[in-house]
This record gives structure tokens, C-alpha cells and sequence, in this order.
RNA sequence: GCCCGGGUGGCGGAAUUGGUAUACGCGUUCGACUUAAAAUCGAAUCUCGAAAGAGGUAUGGGUUCGACUCCCAUCCUGGGCACCA
């Protein structure tokens, strides 16, 4: 066997592969599916390092395995080419978009090729294809032509509430929104075209609005909240680390509220990790709890206070309402203080608006002049303008007491008169305010005991009673509210899909017709954001004239559904056929960084199920699995990156150590999810135990006998790999394969045939020199379409086990014993060992434990 | 502040219905080969101890014949959320 040329060897492999197809999947097969997707990548021009293919890698190995277990595997790769990282890149090199994304897109799949993926490139998709965002715009009207039917629980289209709002006779529809819209159907009638619209659009699954956004200057565009993060020096945007500051705008907004139900249910039968799933459940941040309406004193009006803790609701004494609440000025109404307090209120909003969110700790506040009238009793409370209360939060009204620590503070600070009721964590609470009035209190429990009895019941039963006593009085209705807002879906930016909608002179919005879909982004000079808040499409002449929409999808929007397309990437007549859904139905394993938790992989999700409900999507859920690839850091530990200069190039590491060196060490370097710094000492590691295999086939041969010992040692590492590989334990498994040639290592001679099943096991980590192998042990066919080995459970049991022997827990012997000895028989012997004799002499055996094939512990 | 993870040799890490802690790899030390070095091969490598033995999985306690694993408390650490009522 010549020496081991890993660039020779692997040239050579990856061409014949592509040559024979072997990883082209087809539509059109009788096996079972399998469907494993990476996240599409963004091309940002950065250039891969050696953290990029991690996950690929993974999800490659899996893919492989797969293959050989005879599924018809679908393993696609594309680009996510729209959207800020491409047009930043553009920006920064003073090129255009479209070429960027060319030249990047080179890059790319340069540097992936070298590494041995089983990708079928036939099938690849990129985002800023005509072809393919025709579909994104297709989708993006049939959300814009639906609205949220909360009875059938669905998604319906528009058209369906417009006959409802027709019928006649029919007054009040369920809404969808906060708007409890009540006509008849003359009134609906009598609406005018542009007043029928501001209805719809109430309504409609993506729809126009105002709203405070986070403007980011320097980039010149709006950003989604998980687009922004904190800083030392305030909100910053996520890609460049530009400011961010707060602006009312005009955007187009997808409701995914109405989907927060499904989308918190469905996260409960998902294989994701919980993190990942905690973090969607704090985002989507549903709270129950409960609404109470008080009447104002003196004027005809009612404030009503969302509240999800309300066990201490008969110890509030006042109210505050946000600085900014709409509300607020008709409260003040007729008051002689009026001005003042509306002045002060907006130096508050101006003040906290200089902060980012969640930074502005600052107790403020003004007393309005208006009392209202407790609803759980007679009293008058006060109510406050409190700069804490957010008006976007439950109903931007706070019913407060002493209870609650910032409310707490709040009161004392004013001097406004605070009671507690004992519940079981509030006794310090309790010690704290002696002074003030404590009203239903029971010393001994801290359980509620006035005005209902609830003596004996624990926190959540009392909880429960509490539900029932105030809405059963009429105090308070149950209601339930979410943290998660509606997904801002406009950029003011050139790079993406444009919106296939247009504006009359009327101000009526109309359709760009589907048959003239894909409505191509037109070709500009400047393509650089205005800075204005107005994208770069408004001062494109022929487009602003047809009044056609300026703003441009965000990033999010082709990879929402990107991964159906792969399903049939070259359909004309519909995102996929039919019967390529139905075959495909979802992604069986998907990999991809932890850092979309609640980006893509909720807006995905939410597309996935409008387009389950508008029959499209034959599952509820795209993803069912998923697996998140950790960071590899650099040599220094921190984050691989141009400015700590400790960038490794995966090209590099293939060139000098080759791609199966790097397939195997970057699956054995640690668990497939932990972050790790790269190592190039450990990397030897991994080359070494190539070496050594190929080495090994010099010891090969037809003629020698299987070694039975051997053979059980392999069985076992079959069964260890197959199960390691489908839980993506990679790291155990190649430990495993290394247990394996270092037993092989031992021996004079090497039967073929174990071998050989030692090469495909070892095949989806390093498919190129175990291919090279395969070859040269005379073998015809490809190793990589090898099927995969079955493993002998029969073949997987030694002859002759090691039994440790304890006394009183510490290990004194051992002993080989044929399997499944019977336990007097162990013990007999055992007792007859010298080392354990010696241990025995003058003591009494209170207790002999025995573990089958494991140990026998004596205690004495 | 609240909600999730995690803490095992010099390093990456193995080990879970509770059953021989430190597999596998790196590094280090010694030896072989070599004029020499690299590479390769062999041996050693948790701590104390000459040995017998003792101790040891962040810390303290508990359950158990037996705990990295289960329970309680504390400390440290990574991540998420946050004037969210």
C-alpha cells in the first residue's frame, strides 16, 4: 500500500461521485423518505472558517448513514442571497448586490466542495432567483388575502369575512384584534372603498400599520426586536452594531399573534432541544390572568387592568397608567391641572425613549387628579401616571399594591397609603409594612382567609378560588395576553423581494396579479439606503409611478419557506408539486445554529402553518427535529473573527491535513452542540488514527478467519456507531471506531469481511480514504452506497465476562468468568481469592450483593 | 430579579432505570529506532504514600450495601427574558 496521499485520494473520489451521481436524489422512488436540512446560509462574503462546516459535517454523517440504510435521502444546499448581509457586503466593496452575491455564492461552494458533502447540487436554490421569489411573493398575498377565523381556528381567506360582513342581519364578527368591530351589512354597504379597506386591514394576515419601530440610521432600515441588541452605549443593530433609536413608521406587519396559540401548543411535541424551546415559549410569552374594569370618578369611563398575579388583589390601593396611554389625555379631561400633568407625562416617554429596552429603571410619576372606584369593594383609588407602566404591555393600566416590589417602591416614594394581604411568601413583606394596614390575613398559614375561606389550601388552589370569587362577583373577567407582537415585514432597503402590492391615487392598495408574478426588482445605480426612512425603489421613476410598493421584504421572508422549494426547486406552476409535498412532507432532521430561536425558526414555523391551513403544507410543523451545532472558537477562545485575527480556513486545513482528517475531528472534538476552541495540536489526533487504518489493510486478507473476540468487539461498535450517529453523540462514536483499530491493531492478520465492515461504518466521517480502500480491496461497487451493516446481537456477547469483586464497596479482585455464571457459584470462588479472603478472615458477611456480569460486593 | 443549562485529570471529554470514575484523543515523561531531528513504535501519566493503603467527580449535608448519577442547601459559570404588572 503506497503512502497515504489524502489530496490525491480525495480529488479523485469527489469526481467520481459527481461523475456517477451518486448523491442525486430522486422524486420518483418507492423507498422510504429522508428529508435532512442544513439552515440556509446567508452569503455574507466573509468566507467560511472552520466553524461553518461543523454542522454540515453532522448533518452529512446522518445523511450518510442514511443513504447507506437505503432511504431516498434529501440533503439539499442554497443561499439565502436577499437581505442585509449580502447588500451590506455590496455596500462596503461598492458593488452591486447581484454581483456580490455571484462572487460570494463562488466562494461558497468552492470552499464546501473540497469537504466531501453529499449535497445534490442539481437542486440548489437561492433566494434572490426570480424563480424562486416569485413564490415568496406568491405566498406574501395569499397571507395578505387571509384572515384568522378564531372559531375554525385557521386561517381563511378574505373573502370569506367580506360575505360574512355582507350577509345581512349579521352584526359583531369575532375579531381577530383588540378591535371589536360591530356593524350590520347596510352599514358594511354604505362604507366607502377606502373605509371597507381600513376594516380589512384590521383583519388581513399581513397588513399595513403605524407603529414606534427601531429605526437604524446607518443602516437605513427597521430592524425586528431579535435584529436588535443592548449595549453599553444603548440598542444597537445585530449586523454592524450600528444604533438603533425608536420611529413611528409606516410598515407592512405580519400577525403571527394570531398563530401564538399553535405556535406555543406545537413546541411541546417537537425533538428540540428545551432550551431552544424555552426560549420560544418566553418570547411568545403567554400569560393568563385576569381583566378588571373600574369605573372613574366623575367622568363616564372605565379603566380596565390586565393582571396574571392577582392573589393579592384585595390589598391594591391605587392605580397607574402609562405616560403615553391613549387614554390618558380623555382622563385628564376637564381637570384644572390637565396641561401640567400631560407635560410631565411626556417628558417621561421622552426620557425613557432615550434608553434601550428594558434599561430604564427610573421611578417616576404624577398623580392624574382622577380616583376610580375599586372594583373589589367601595373605596376611591388614586390613580398615578407611573413611568414604569408600558402601553403596550396588557392593557397599559396597573392596578398596584404593596406587593409587588416595584409598585412597592413606587408608593413610598409618593406616599401613597399601601395594605398587604399574608400570603405564604409574603410574611417578610408583611414584617416590612407593619405600619400599614393588613387586611385577610392568617398568621399561622399565610393563606388567604377573608373574605372567602379558603383555610387549607395551598398557593395554586387558592389561586384557583380566587379566579372563581372575583369573575363569579363580576369583578374581573379571565383573559389572556401575549409578549410577542406582530413581525414587522418591510425593509427600506434595495436587496430584497419587492412586495407585490401597489397604491391607487385613492389610496387603495391593489394587487400585482399572480400571473404576473415574479414582480422582478428593478435595476437601479443607486442602490444605498436613502437615509430618509424612504427606500432606495422611490426614486426608481417607472416604479414609483405605478405607485408600487417602496419597501422590501425583510430577511426572513424566502427563508420561511425555503425548504419546500428543495422539495421540487424547479416547479413553474406552484412552490412544489403536489405530490412532492406529500412525499417529502417535512424536514426529518434539521441542523442549524441556536442563534434563530426566535427568528427564523418561529417565523418558519408560523408560514408553515398558514400554509398547512391554506392546504398547501401537509403538516403543521416544518421541523419536528432539530439539532444545534455548537461554535468552534478560535485557537484563543474567542469567537472566530477577522479582528481577533484567529480565523482558521477550512481550505487550509484541508489542503495540509485533508477533508476526512477534518470531517472526523471536527465530529470527535466534543459534543455536537458545545463550543469549542479549535485545537491544531488535537487535530493530529485524528489524522494519526487514519494512518493507522490505512496501515491496517496491509494485514488484510480473504483467508484469515474472523478472531471471535474481535468479532464481538466489532458488533458492539456497529450498534454503538448506528445509535451515535442518529443522536448526533458523534464524538462517542468515532471514540468508539478508535477502540475498534486499536483491538485491530493488535492483531498479526485481518479478516476481510470485518474490515470491510469496520470501512462503511467509518464511510460517512471519512468517506474518501475508506472509499480509496474499498477500491483497492477489490471491490467494484462504491462504498458510499454500500448498505449499511446490520450488527449481530448474537455476535455482540463476550464468551467470558470481568467480574469485579468488592468489599464494602471498595474493589479488591477481579475475576474472568464464563457469562452468566450463577451467583453461588461466584460467590464460592470469590470467597476463596486470596486478596478477597484476606479482607473476609474474623468478620461476619451481613450482605452479599450481586449485579449479574458486573460485581459481587461483600459487606461485612 | 425571573426562567433554562452546566461544573469530572494539565487540556477536549467518556460513564445515567444508582453498580469497578476518568473510556477515547491531545499533551507531558521515559524508552526504542536515528549521526541528529521529525515521524513512527513501546511504557507510564487523578492526588498523597517507599509500600500496604487512603482520599477523590464545585462545596456542605441527606437517602442507600453502593451516588458523577437521586434529594436539600450553598458557591461558581454559560445562555435566555426583563419596569411584562
Amino acid at each position: 500500500m503506497k503512502d497515504y496521499n489524502h489530496l490525491e485520494i480525495e480529488k479523485k473520489w469527489q469526481a467520481i461521485w459527481t461523475k456517477k451521481k451518486a448523491y442525486k436524489t430522486s422524486n420518483n422512488s418507492k423507498k422510504k423518505k429522508y428529508y435532512i436540512l442544513d439552515m440556509i446560509p446567508y452569503l455574507s462574503g466573509a468566507g467560511l472558517h472552520v466553524g461553518h462546516p461543523k454542522g454540515y459535517i453532522g448533518s452529512d454523517v446522518l445523511a450518510r448513514m442514511k443513504l447507506m440504510q437505503g432511504f431516498n435521502v434529501l440533503h439539499p444546499m442554497g443561499y439565502d442571497a436577499f437581505g442585509l448581509p449580502a447588500e451590506q457586503y455590496a455596500l462596503e466593496h461598492n458593488i452591486h448586490p447581484r454581483k456580490a452575491v455571484e462572487i460570494n455564492g463562488k466562494t461558497f461552494e468552492k470552499q464546501l466542495s473540497i469537504i466531501g458533502f453529499t449535497y445534490d447540487w442539481d437542486r440548489k436554490i437561492s433566494t434572490d432567483d426570480p424563480n424562486f421569489y416569485r413564490w415568496t411573493q406568491w405566498i406574501f398575498l395569499k397571507i395578505y388575502n387571509s384572515w384568522y377565523n378564531k372559531k375554525t381556528n385557521k386561517a381563511e381567506p378574505i373573502t370569506e369575512l367580506i360575505k360574512k360582513f355582507e350577509k345581512s342581519g349579521s352584526t359583531g364578527i369575532l375579531a381577530v384584534t383588540e378591535n371589536n368591530q360591530s356593524f350590520t351589512s347596510s352599514d358594511w354597504k354604505s362604507k366607502t372603498s377606502k373605509e371597507k379597506q381600513d376594516v380589512l386591514m384590521k383583519y388581513r394576515l399581513a397588513y399595513e400599520g403605524f407603529s414606534e419601530v427601531n429605526w437604524c440610521p446607518q443602516l437605513g432600515t427597521v430592524l425586528a426586536n431579535d435584529e436588535v441588541i443592548d449595549s453599553p452605549k444603548g440598542p444597537v443593530s445585530e449586523r454592524g452594531g450600528f444604533p438603533v433609536v425608536k420611529k413611528n413608521m409606516r410598515q407592512w406587519f405580519m400577525r403571527i399573534t394570531a398563530y401564538a396559540d399553535r405556535l406555543l401548543d406545537g413546541l411541546e411535541d417537537l425533538d428540540w432541544s428545551s432550551h431552544i424551546k424555552e426560549i420560544q415559549k418566553n418570547w411568545i410569552g403567554k400569560s393568563e390572568g385576569l381583566i378588571f374594569s373600574a369605573k372613574v370618578k366623575g367622568l363616564n369611563m372605565v379603566l380596565e387592568t390586565f393582571t396574571a398575579h392577582f392573589e393579592a388583589c384585595y390589598a391594591d390601593t391605587f392605580y397607574v397608567i402609562a405616560p403615553d396611554h391613549v387614554l390618558l389625555p380623555e382622563l385628564l379631561d376637564g381637570l384644572p391641572d390637565r396641561d401640567l400633568v400631560l407635560k410631565k407625562a411626556k417628558e417621561m416617554v421622552d426620557r425613557r425613549k432615550g434608553f434601550a429596552e428594558g434599561e430604564y429603571k427610573e421611578i417616576d410619576g404624577v398623580f392624574t387628579g382622577r380616583y376610580v372606584i375599586n372594583p373589589m369593594g367601595n373605596e376611591d383609588l388614586p390613580v398615578w401616571v407611573a413611568s414604569f407602566a408600558l402601553a403596550n404591555y396588557g392593557t397599559g393600566i396597573v392596578k398596584c399594591s404593596a406587593h409587588d416590589e416595584r409598585d412597592f417602591s413606587f408608593a413610598k416614594k409618593f406616599n401613597i397609603p399601601l395594605k398587604v394581604t399574608m400570603l405564604p411568601t409574603d410574611k417578610e413583606l408583611a414584617r416590612k409594612v407593619q405600619n400599614f394596614e393588613i387586611c385577610f390575613t392568617d398568621a399561622s398559614t399565610g393563606i388567604l382567609i377573608e373574605p372567602h375561606n379558603f383555610i387549607g389550601r395551598n398557593a395554586a388552589d387558592s389561586r384557583l378560588d380566587m379566579v372563581k370569587h372575583v369573575t363569579s362577583k363580576g369583578f374581573a373577567r379571565i383573559h389572556t395576553t401575549y409578549k410577542m407582537r406582530d413581525a414587522i415585514f418591510a425593509r427600506q432597503r434595495y436587496w430584497g423581494e419587492p412586495i407585490p402590492l401597489y397604491h391607487d391615487k385613492n389610496g387603495i392598495i391593489h394587487e400585482v396579479s399572480e400571473k404576473s408574478l415574479p414582480l422582478k426588482l428593478p435595476d437601479v445605480k443607486s442602490y444605498k439606503p436613502t437615509g430618509t426612512g424612504e427606500s432606495p425603489l422611490a426614486g426608481v421613476a417607472s416604479w414609483s409611478k405605478k405607485g408600487l410598493e417602496t419597501n422590501t421584504m425583510p430577511g426572513w421572508a424566502g427563508s420561511s419557506w425555503y425548504f419546500l422549494r428543495y422539495m421540487d426547486p424547479q416547479n413553474k406552476k406552484g412552490i412544489a408539486d403536489k405530490k412532492a409535498i406529500k412525499y417529502w412532507k417535512n424536514v426529518d432532521m434539521y441542523v442549524g445554529g441556536a442563534e434563530h430561536a426566535t427568528g427564523h425558526l418561529l417565523y418558519s414555523r408560523f408560514w408553515h402553518k398558514f400554509l398547512k391551513d391554506y392546504g398547501i403544507a401537509i403538516t403543521e410543523e416544518p421541523f419536528p427535529a432539530l439539532r444545534n451545532q455548537g461554535l468552534i472558537m478560535g485557537i484563543d477562545g474567542r469567537k472566530m473573527s477577522k479582528r481577533w485575527g484567529n480565523v482558521v480556513n477550512p481550505t487550509d486545513v484541508v489542503n495540509s491535513y485533508g477533508a476526512d482528517t477534518l470531517r472526523l475531528y471536527e465530529m470527535f472534538m466534543g459534543p455536537f452542540e458545545g463550543s469549542l476552541p479549535w485545537s491544531t495540536d488535537n487535530i493530529i489526533g485524528s489524522r494519526r488514527f487514519i494512518e493507522r487504518v490505512w496501515k491496517l489493510v496491509e494485514r488484510v486478507s480473504k483467508k484469515t478467519k474472523s478472531d471471535p473476540k474481535l468479532e464481538v468487539i466489532l458488533h458492539k461498535t456497529i450498534a454503538k456507531v448506528t445509535e451515535d450517529i442518529q443522536n448526533f453523540a458523534f464524538n462517542t462514536a468515532v471514540s468508539a471506531m478508535m477502540i475498534l483499530s486499536n483491538e485491530m491493531d493488535k492483531k498479526e492478520s485481518l479478516n476481510q469481511r470485518d474490515f470491510e465492515l469496520f470501512l462503511k461504518i467509518l464511510s460517512p466521517f471519512s468517506p474518501h480514504f475508506t472509499e480509496e480502500i474499498w477500491n483497492k480491496l477489490g471491490n467494484k461497487s462504491l462504498l458510499v452506497l454500500e448498505k449499511w451493516p446490520k450488527f449481530d446481537p448474537k455476535k455482540m456477547v463476550d464468551a467470558e465476562v470481568k467480574i469485579a469483586i468488592l468489599i464494602n464497596n471498595k474493589v479488591r479482585a477481579e475475576m474472568l468468568i464464563p457469562k452468566d455464571e450463577k451467583e453461588a457459584e461466584i460467590v464460592r470462588i470469590a470467597k476463596e481469592m486470596p486478596d478477597v479472603n484476606k479482607w473476609l478472615i474474623g468478620k461476619e458477611v451481613k450482605k452479599v450483593i450481586y449485579i449479574p456480569n458486573r460485581l459481587v460486593n461483600f459487606v461485612v
